[in-house]
DNA sequence: CTGTTAGCGCATTCAT
DNA sequence: ATGAATGCGCTAACAG
């Protein structure tokens, strides 16, 4: 009969008899609102068996928030991004906000998509993913609506939510000590990406407290990339070459992987690899990579947290999360070969 | 000075000295308004320099769209759709139009965040990209807003937009009967699953025609499914074994591979294996995966420019999109094996 | 050529 | 304990 698409407010108030706004109060339960209980019931019982939901525009441009938030990050081709945004979208669900997701990709300047989610009004809030340094664009950061920072950590940004990746490299080098390796390499990614330069602050930290030879070869996020890297490594003299390769992703390291196979290097035995990303298809390559695990999904989801308190109100602070880093132990580890 | 946030339309009328209907008018290209030029002008000015955007929400209220769309798929870990996903945004940017994303696992019957897209009147449609049979829930399909389904033969749905799933059946059929093979299997995912039912069917078909032993294997959608399903294979006696086994998915492609090596089985010289899903990675492990490259991106940007066209009023039918499926060669196939 | 009017659906302030 | 009035920013129909 009521060929009525969705129903409003008004359609609530018309059906118990009762004026929109007292229907809105209840719904909203306003502290202020004065009701006798069996209207209030009608009113609610009304409500739920109509199905009743709300505009989200209307509210939006009434009220002061639109129940949207905004997520931006450079690749979903990148499973480390992809498995983040599953984290972002899940707990966004706990906090009954919307997401809008864009791609922006680093190496390009134009970021007129997040601008437009902003000054179109569309969302409260900002998930920025990208791993630039900083001062890309004239827009940047955007001032209009609080952000939150995932996987990166900018300075004097109000809040940056972070994996520990001094805890990831200190587990890979443990690891690596105990087996006797001493010449340890890392190839990583672009030194620009906020995640590799941690990284490399760390290693060469930790080279230096316990005497190690380390060192850090940037390449590109892919498989092509890391096995350049990796072939360029085993080019090298004997004695110059590094016992042990931390690789920063799983593509790369599959690149790397296949350039030791090309060369003749034996994994483990000649070399011992490790990836510093864990992927149940490490699992089953020819040779298991030996990983560290990251919380990524985690790692949304406590970003998307932390936006979620900021619209509330609150005030959450920059911080690593706590979720458990742990080395996955498979078969591409082995102790240091004698030559 | 002034802290606006957002200009609005009353602060341009009030800047170029008109009424904020004349600026509506002349920014939205209003065909019917007849105004001189050089108030045109200096209304067009004074928009650009003041960084005028327009209010998306009250522009949702009060004319009949949202500039928004909804996509929902089972899950971004499955590189399959992540890449589908990125070719819906790279297109919603060319029409415009915000991406509302939301993950709606298969296997749960509750779809209550796209339902709330579309109560709350956030999107104008949706793009429906999960792969269970039409009847999973009351709401569904969806009548509200448009929808099109993305990689899914939704029977008598307004639109779906497919890949020629049967062409890449055929070019891996083709290449492998090419190469003597006659007993040829398919590890494909879950029979409830619409892309598998399709290769399925035209496989089947291929083998009648062509007198071919066929067989369909159901696995899940990850490497261990396609361990398992490998191993089991495996496990025959050498007659009933196939020489040549096909491989859905990325993930199952390795876990097969992974149970050919536990079993001793040589590919290519035992076994041909084909990946029906390229991959970069393919083409960086010890055993160099021949594939069937699947436009997927491709298909991400057609579902989105149908829905786009649906939105604006067009009609666009069903239909497989013309893009380049195609073999692409690499190692893991061979002649089949002389016993 | 341009201004006026009305209202999308809702939340809020004030009045009864 | 409830109703009425107002306006968020914009667009569309109608007046001048």
């Amino acid at each position: 009969m009521d060929a009525k698409q969705t129903p409003r407010l008004i359609d609530i108030a018309a059906k118990v008899g009762v004026h929109p706004s007292v229907v809105s109060r209840t719904l909203r339960q306003d502290p202020t609102l004065s009701i006798r209980p069996d209207t209030r019931e009608r009113i609610e019982q009304t409500a739920r068996q109509m199905g009743y939901r709300g505009n989200a525009q209307a509210r939006a441009l009434r009220g002061a928030s639109t129940g949207a938030v905004g997520m931006v990050m450079p690749s979903l081709r990148n499973p480390v991004w992809a498995e983040i945004v599953r984290g972002v979208l899940a707990e966004a669900v706990r906090w009954n906000l919307a997401v809008l997701v864009a791609e922006v990709p680093d190496d390009r300047g134009n970021d007129e998509e997040y601008v437009r989610l902003v000054e179109e009004g569309r969302i409260d809030g900002l998930l920025l993913g990208s791993s630039e340094p900083a001062e890309r664009s004239s827009a940047w950061p955007p001032t209009q609506v609080p952000s939150v920072h995932v996987n990166r950590a900018v300075k004097d940004a109000a809040c940056n939510i972070t994996m520990d990746e001094t805890r990831a490299v200190g587990l890979f080098v443990d690891h690596l000590t105990a087996l006797g390796h001493r010449r340890i390499t890392l190839i990583d990614g672009p030194a620009t990406v906020d995640t590799t330069h941690r990284r490399s602050v760390a290693l060469q930290r930790l080279g230096e407290e316990r005497g190690l030879e380390v060192q850090i070869v940037n390449a590109p996020y892919n498989e092509q990339g890391g096995h350049d890297a990796m072939a360029r490594l085993l080019r090298r003299a004997a004695k110059q070459r590094p016992t042990a390769v931390g690789v920063a992703s799983l593509n790369q390291a599959l690149g790397a992987l296949a350039a030791t196979r090309t060369r003749g290097v034996a994994v483990p035995s000649d070399l011992s690899m490790i990836c510093l990303d864990d992927d149940p298809i490490l699992g089953f390559l020819d040779i298991q990579l030996t990983a560290v695990r990251m919380p990524l999904f985690e790692l949304g989801e406590a970003a998307m947290q932390a936006l979620g308190e900021r619209l509330s109100g609150g005030n959450p602070l920059s911080r690593e999360i706590e979720d458990p880093i742990e080395l996955v132990g498979r078969s591409s580890t082995a102790s240091v070969p004698v030559r």
